[in-house]
RNA sequence: CCAGACGGCUGGACGGCCGCUCUUCGCCUGCCAUUCGUGCGCGGGCGGAGGGAGGAAAGUCCGGGCUCCACGGAAGCACGGUGCCGGGUAACGCCCGGCGGGGGUAACCCUAGGGAAAGUGCCACAGAAAGCAAACCGCCCAGCGGGCGCCGGAGACGGCGAGACGGGGUAAGGGUGAAAGGGUGCGGUAAGAGCGCACCGCGCCCCUGGCAACAGGGGUGGCACGGCAAACCCCACCGGGAGCAAGACCAUAUAGGGACGGCACGCCGAGCCUUUCGAGGUUCGGCAGGUGGGCUUCCGCACCGCCGUCCGGGUCGGUCGCGCGAGGCGUUCGGCAACGAACGUCCCAGAGGAAUGGCCGUCCACCGCCUUAACCGGCGGAGACAGAACCCGGCUUACAGGCCGUCUGGCGCU
């Protein structure tokens, strides 16, 4: 069902920046980790995969986000919003275009807090779609298109008439 | 009306869609317990209702509450802070009202403002001289010595004059400086000088007013006692340290384990073990001893080897602390005021990679341009500073715009 969940540690985020793929738009820096060997394979995860899967029974690990932005955003206030408008924005595009299991980190930047939102969400979408990409050259690509179609089906259980709607305006 | 001074308030409004967090209610549901009725038990989902950033939430500069450090009491030292007087306050370095000094035509504003005869130190540059009384240029020879000229005298010598050699007098003037041993004026004098006098300043004494800081008046002294204490210092008063990542509880686990080095390893009593009957080991109790605030001493207290270095192990989850408070608002009373008292009324954010919002529309007020005699209208821009992190009282700093009140000066009108 992909739902979100939240980065809560120092750890987490050490370990999105550090071993992630990365992906920069004019509105935002976006990483991405797979956090178990999930169907494609390869896996950098590690050791939060068994209790993962253990508790997970049948249902699909949530996607988790975390957002950083860092004090050359500005103060306390720019960066509060930067957050915000971030967050409104995921939470408009990671349960659709996002991958199952994946710690995704958005990273503000100076332009995000002047920059139209439906660029924002353009810029999401940019990036997620890029990372979901294999690597060039790299192994596996069977299940990618097959994987995200059959879990969009359940996401849309609870909000599905609202994400629906601001499609087309940005469009 | 213009210019200005002071004080206070405010910090966009409304609506639509979608969210976050806390409290509470209802329904559904899982677990646990059960005396099978249920449950102030633990969670999940859905829906309803209500609350949800600031005047500075900021800087973290003072003062407190609270928590721990076993640090509790007294004295001293050290260190740090404060510094006119009176009041307010839980307290303050804050606030209010006065006083002194400075600025402004005024409303008003600024002011670290105790002590310099307790001691030490400093006073750059300039200047002769920077603290102790001296004298570079200058002014003056009244009095002293010598020389010169003139006059008198027989002479010794005397008188007068000029000068400034010795030697003195002086601090008015010049010049330096932030500051040169009171200032201005008159008298006075060889020249001058508080040398004398008047006024001003200053010191001391007294009187009056004031709680006081201080102010006013009178007398007196004849000027001594230069400035700097945001130099050391002295005096008075205040202050133990660290901070909610404080700290407490639960879970996991440790409950403190090991190695090395240094310093202490003393006495008495009792029990147990060993014994070659000399004693040894160990436990408990007491004394001594040690450790424990920035330091010392004393009293009290706690702990029992103490200190240092290294190695190994564990935890970083949850709950509480954490929102009834030096609390907000209103009225009355006291007070010039800060503020206080009484009564009534209200409950007002609690996150935890960190909620309090995202998107859109209309209006509002602002700025610029076009248009208009002006209003109107059109287009564009932008909507200040800034986000609770334990909580209060202050200070400081940032701030688009708007509103209100009091007062001062000027101009005009009646």
């Amino acid at each position: 069902m992909a739902t979100l969940d939240r980065l809560t540690k120092r750890r987490e985020y050490l370990r999105a920046a550090g071993s992630g793929r990365k992906w920069v738009t004019p509105g935002l820096v976006l990483q991405a980790l797979p956090r178990c060997p999930t169907a494609d394979g390869q896996s950098v995860g590690g050791e939060h995969c068994e209790e993962l899967q253990s508790e997970s029974d049948g249902q699909e690990p949530p996607i988790r986000l975390g957002i950083t932005v860092s004090r050359k955003v500005g103060n306390a206030v720019k960066r509060n919003r930067v957050r915000r408008r971030l967050r409104a924005a995921a939470k408009e595009v990671l349960p659709q275009a996002g991958r199952a299991g994946f710690d995704y980190v958005i990273i503000g930047r100076q332009g995000t807090l002047l920059r139209p939102y439906a660029d924002l969400l353009a810029d999401l979408r940019q990036a997620v779609g890029k990372l979901n990409e294999p690597k060039r050259g790299s192994e596996g690509s069977d299940d990618r298109r097959g994987g995200p179609a059959s879990r969009r089906k359940p996401a849309s259980r609870r909000k599905t008439g609202q994400p629906a709607q601001n499609r087309p305006s940005h469009a």
